[in-house]
DNA sequence: TGAGACTAAGCAAGCGCTTAGTCATTCGTA
DNA sequence: TACGAATGACTAAGCGCTTGCTTAGTCTCA
């Protein structure tokens, strides 16, 4: 699978197809995950308020709380998820490629594209991390750790098969990591390029930064 | 002047020595910046009290109005004086080479920079712009747009010269803004790189990108 | 004496979350 | 198959607290 094709998923299927890590999550939980998205990616969570999450999901304010434990628990569910898909899809790019520049194009393809997509969740996952209790904060990192390992990992395989150049691995994995997550914070679903022009772009210019001239 | 020389400026002194655009700030109203700005950096606009900002600047909560009609007044002279700052930093490093790969180089290298230094205010002009009000917001966005088009004629120039191999430029200024202003988000002064290590390399990096092979 | 910097007290509004209860559906039993 | 009990999803009302900001007044110093 191409990690630059496809048609955009919605948010609604990234949340609803996620019955992994035990946790099934019924139709109502995930509206209210939904609402609970547009409302932090648009506003902030700190002033997005629970009557605002329940409103848009068609419930009284109180109905939040039969299917999350606090409004914390909604961020806290939606990064992980958010997280999650976006480290399963780094990780199934870097293992269909035939080779290390193949790998490092398609993951760093896929990442733009994926942060341009779900700019919302990306949005959430970058910029309101900090609001989650330290014990969430710790698991969510965890995964992040996991996706920095991956890129690094794709760019040590290039320099062993002599295909990169690189001087500094992880320098050079947190500027590729920069350059796609960054596309979250100015991406507009009204702009001219589509998430995957931005994601053919930026493959582009990752395999610019680093191979072998 | 290099853009990767020099001592670290404090917090203080770039707004202090801001004394542009008609207002002087007293002292106190200094010292209020400062603690909104880390309050603003450290828990976000909307989490932050008055009553928090007036305390690390050690006022009771109505002193604050003294000085700011407003909380989201406080975070507009911030971002102003942020933008301003970082934008005529640009430019002085852009006019100062004296060619396309060295004002590249400065101007990539001193942003990084200044986004390690300067992360708290960085974070904010980047990550609470959202929460001003539509005019203070399209102020903002107007000296945002100035940065902009400094990368794009640097990039522009090089192109010309034959010093570049670019493209698509409109992109590539972004993706090495992304570079650049992602800084803010993950830098920690705990970390084992110096804003200027980080300047250097992201330097190298911008040059990689563009230049002609 | 008057102007500017500052505070103590507090107001109205809005906050996250809880309580007590309604209602439709499902279940156990005869 | 009939039927009360239990269950789970949901709401109306509201509690206790915090919020941004104001008011009325004090203090300092030119």
């Amino acid at each position: 699978m191409s990690a630059t094709t496809g048609a955009p998923r919605s948010e609604q299927s990234i949340l609803a197809t996620l019955e992994d890590s035990g946790d099934t999550a019924g139709a109502t939980a995930v509206r209210l995950m939904m609402a609970a998205a547009d409302a932090f990616a648009d506003k902030g969570f700190h002033a997005t308020t629970t009557r605002d999450i329940a409103s848009r999901a068609g419930l009284s304010p109180a109905g939040v709380y039969v299917h999350f434990s606090s409004k914390e628990d909604l961020l806290f569910q939606l990064s992980r998820r958010g997280h999650q898909t976006a480290r399963d899809q780094l990780v199934e790019a870097a293992g269909a490629a035939a080779s290390p520049p193949e790998a490092l194009r398609s993951i760093i393809a896929g990442f733009s594209t994926w942060h341009a997509e779900h700019h919302q969740l990306g949005r959430i996952v970058q910029y309101e991390f900090r609001h989650l209790t330290p014990e969430h904060r710790d698991e969510v990192l965890s995964l992040r750790r996991e996706i920095d390992k991956v890129v690094r990992g794709v760019l040590a395989d290039g320099v062993e098969s002599g295909d990169f150049e690189v001087d500094d691995i992880p320098s050079t994995a947190l500027a590729l990591l920069s350059m796609a997550v960054d596309v979250a914070r100015w991406y507009s679903p009204e702009i001219r390029r589509t998430p995957d022009d931005i994601g053919r772009t930026n493959g582009h210019l990752a395999m610019r930064l680093v191979a072998r001239r």
